[in-house]
DNA sequence: CGGGAATGGTGGCATATGCCACTACTTCGT
DNA sequence: ACGAAGTAGTGGCATATGCCACCATTCCCG
């Protein structure tokens, strides 16, 4: 049973790769009642102190309208706030309450050991290796650099005339 | 402005990465009509030449039922087709339509060069160490290791007494 | 200052994924 | 051969994500 196999496409092997390990992530925080996905989003927030929509949406590198949808679930179950932003009226800040710090505690010791998990099974050096080639394709510079090398059409942004 | 910056959690950077990554080549197969999830997953079919929805789940890393769900507007669209096995009535195995192939083809050609041009952004040399790292981590083994290490309670399974 | 352009989100719709309960077949043990 | 188990999918529900159309504000220019 051949099984998985490697795979030519970058971008489907990261999938597979992101179905699994979200599985593996997912079991173990399963206890604290948050996905692998809300922590992320919880802990990014946090990082951030109160980021406008926009700009949580930018650094998760997520679409703004999805990240709307996914903050659903959390503001309704009472983990994060969003309050509109006195000096622009348009703009909302995202909180974490005092019940999603909490439910985020309890969510990082079982995040520590899986991750710890994670490290010692695939190898420390290769964790950070792994990491640190994830971080650069989602930095902005990486994007731009992809944009720059596009087939022909796509010179209508930027360096017009 | 920040943005991204580096990430603690290897899950959170998978997912940051596939989204990043997963915008580039939608935006590149858009032409032909498929997603960069869907033009996998047609692949990965064509590989398997008409394989049970189980094994398909099994090489695609994806849970059996979401298969079935993903599988649905591709069979809607009669690009791919399934039918009753009937060594076993039970299983259904999956096939690419004449349709899902020309669909498949013109991708094809897209997907080739959104390849070429990740691989030339990215470096032909750093592409080929994450798919591998991306593989390994797909790969069953990598999962069963993981679940060796489980932290205690998970040793319901095998070796029990 | 008034109105059009730009900015920040929301809501609707569609796909991607997963879990669980349930149905349809197959296998097996007696 | 019969019924308990096990196996393969389906359907319902929920979250994850994205695109697009639209609404609310803010900006900016004449």
């Amino acid at each position: 049973m051949a099984g998985t196999g490697p795979h030519p496409c970058s971008n489907a092997a990261l999938r597979r790769a992101t179905r699994r390990l979200g599985q593996l992530y997912d079991d173990a925080l399963a206890p604290a009642g948050l996905k692998a996905t809300q922590f992320g989003l919880l802990a990014q927030i946090r990082l951030l102190d109160q980021p406008s929509m926009g700009d949580l949406a930018a650094a998760m590198v997520m679409d703004l309208s999805a990240l709307g949808h996914t903050l659903r679930p959390l503001a309704r179950d009472g983990l994060v706030a969003l309050t509109v932003d006195p000096r622009d009226r348009r703009s909302r800040r995202v909180a974490v309450t005092a019940a999603g710090e909490a439910r985020f505690r309890e969510a990082f010791r079982l995040w520590r050991e899986v991750q710890a998990r994670f490290e010692r099974t695939f190898g420390a050096e290769k964790s950070a290796l792994l990491r640190g080639l994830l971080d650069e394709i989602a930095a902005p510079p990486f994007a731009a650099a992809f944009a720059g090398t596009a087939p022909a059409e796509a010179a209508e942004d930027a360096s017009s005339s």
